[in-house]
DNA sequence: AACTTCCCGACTATTAAAGTCGACAAACTT
DNA sequence: AAGTTTGTCGACTTTAATAGTCGGGAAGTT
């Protein structure tokens, strides 16, 4: 029960560029750094966002991520829903991976997941990026 | 993103459980059919369960599994804490699996984190296993 | 005593996620 | 134009957790 490193990096990686919007693009290492995400590993996470609309990017000495909305318009359910497509479309409701499923029709769980993943998405929906650097060190937090 | 296959299988064994409530105990291999589980790892699984204080077991020709809490008493969240401490102590918010957080005391995702895990709690703790015995067949279902 | 069922520790298998490599392509600098 | 910087891309390796198995033993039942 968990959210995949994959995609708290994603979600870490625009929260970086949020944090510079309108300051030009900023370096895959950079953000590495920033964010304690591993470089290599950024890179294709980065490369992947890029089909989901929000960033774009530029090569060369200048070169970098950077947002094409801005991000009181970017929910953290805009970033999930996009890589969702990855896991989802197999299991029942992409949050129970269930290939093929014997209960198929009959499930007495389905309606329960169904709720939890809707309650889910209504907290990343609500979030946007920018209510998350508004809010950042206003923070109690981990440990 | 996802709910383990243990996690459901133990659902789902006090499930079937609570369906045959006060119909004396019930055997794992009954069980493991019943709800399509592995039976070798159903046993493993329900053995675990027994320190839930939600099941007692029986050995011999009449031996099996029996709930000693009646079903409208057990909600699904109830189970889902209790497994959950195979995973829960090192995580942020058991949610999220890290470790050693960079970000300790400055995690600007922290609170969105832990109001999503009460979000789920929330529909956990409402969905008893009555409840989903009752709701069974009047559901809309799996694909 | 024979049989059935749970018990339990150790073991193996499978899979997804996580992370890496190296050659290449675009953009800018001088 | 040459050289440097930075993103691009596909294939690959590693890791760790989950999933599942095995076989002998212990507790009941008849």
């Amino acid at each position: 029960m968990l959210i995949t490193k994959k995609n708290q990096y994603a979600l870490r990686a625009i929260f970086e560029l949020a944090k510079h919007n309108g300051q030009g693009p900023r370096k895959i290492s950079e953000i590495a750094k920033a964010q304690a995400i591993p470089e290599k590993f950024l890179e294709v996470i980065l490369n992947q966002l890029k089909g989901s609309g929000l960033v774009e990017s530029k090569r060369g000495f200048y070169g970098g991520y950077y947002l094409i909305r801005s991000p009181e318009k970017i929910t953290v359910g805009d970033i999930m829903r996009f890589l969702e497509r990855d896991v989802d479309p197999i299991g029942c409701v992409a949050l129970v991976p269930e290939t093929n499923c014997p209960f198929k029709g009959d499930c007495a769980f389905f309606p329960m997941w169904n709720r939890i993943k809707d309650a889910i998405f209504k907290v990343y929906d609500d979030t946007t990026i920018q209510e998350l650097i508004d809010n950042e060190s206003a923070s109690v937090n981990c440990q």
